[in-house]
DNA sequence: GCAAATTAATGATTTATTCAAG
DNA sequence: CTTGAATAAATCATTAATTTGC
């Protein structure tokens, strides 16, 4: 129940009922007009005005987004650790302990990143070699769209994504009857992608 | 889920959330190389080939132009529907004064207004109700996510008097000193509702 | 049982993005 | 490049659920 002075809406059962049939058949952003029918309708079962309507379809939303999103993000970082184990593991050459501190999930703190970040700007080069025929099946027609770069790439991020992504690129050690190639790892942002692409687009 | 045999790319839930970071933040449109590293990155999540990525920045960002527009043309239609307003200039307008859109004229004539009116001249009980003061406590925010238009929404879609469900107004017949201009509203259903939202999101 | 204390839900605000028009 | 308009994301704030100790 909602106190008296109540100094917010405390939507009545039968409202959140028909708030939440309306939500699932399919109002998910109602404008002004629709709000304003809505909130005329339920009026019949208590106090309520406009902008309840409109906050309670944003947040009912902005909630069920984040209910999906929070599932989908634990699924992705237990595959993510799944994956990184699994690459990990079939990686064939010693080079690779201090590389797989880098990209431990979660369990380990953020400091790892940066620290491989800061090394990768001093020049430092975390290489290792890898057998990147299997991700040859890119089609003729694109490799003369992406001309010819073919690359690895892992991701360092934490589970959030909006954090820093390391992509590692080829040295291009290319035409060579050993069919390894080597992996250099750098950092790249999100910004710098959306550097380069704008300087690709506008510059 | 993706058929075993499925001739088209099937992102997954993980593929899908990542690109649409990468878009969100400022990745548009990748270059080749940008498109081979966001292949390999994403290959760790599900199969997946450049031109799958070329296609999927290609789709994501004309459809969000196409969102926008609808969104948009939206919005014009609704600010045409106030043409309304028109034939309540002897409503009490001093209170609205401070609405800044309430007085600007609307840009262009349109279709439903006119519709609207002729209904009204016929003596179709259009008549809806709107308790002027009721309305006043809409307060800052609410103008700005308004934009000052959620006074004298009028739905202009015909009725279904068939419909189960009917929106009500609040019979405000309050004692106050200026009498309350009312308005009534006319049924609108649960469905209308939802194809118009429909039409609004995705149609 | 029953309040005080703590936690979870959710209403309400604010802040950041987004696009395209000017 | 700046601005307008819309709204999604993040945040704040209050109410409801619940846990806890008596």
């Amino acid at each position: 129940m909602c106190p008296a002075g109540s100094s917010r809406w405390c939507p009545t059962p039968e409202q959140v009922m028909i708030l939440e049939e309306m939500y699932r058949s399919g109002v998910k952003t109602p404008n002004a007009t629709q709000i304003q029918q809505i909130t005329s309708h339920l009026s019949f079962y208590g106090k309520i005005e406009g902008k309840n309507v409109f906050y309670w379809f944003q947040n009912h939303k902005a909630r069920e987004r984040q209910k999906l999103r929070r599932k989908l993000t634990k699924q992705l970082q237990l595959q993510q650790q799944q994956l990184f184990h699994h690459f990990f593991d079939s990686l064939p050459s010693p080079p690779f302990q201090h590389l797989s501190y880098y990209n431990s999930p979660p369990p380990f703190p953020q400091v790892g990143v940066h620290d491989a970040a800061a090394a990768a700007k001093q020049g430092m080069n975390y290489t290792w070699k890898l057998d990147v025929s299997e991700r040859m099946d890119v089609d003729k027609s694109m490799m003369k769209i992406y001309g010819g770069d073919l690359l690895m790439m892992v991701d360092l991020s934490s589970p959030s994504l909006s954090s820093p992504c390391f992509f590692t690129t080829t040295t291009t050690t290319t035409t060579g009857p050993p069919p390894l190639k080597t992996l250099e790892l750098f950092p790249v942002t999100a910004s710098n992608l959306k550097e380069e692409c704008n300087k690709n687009n506008n510059g």
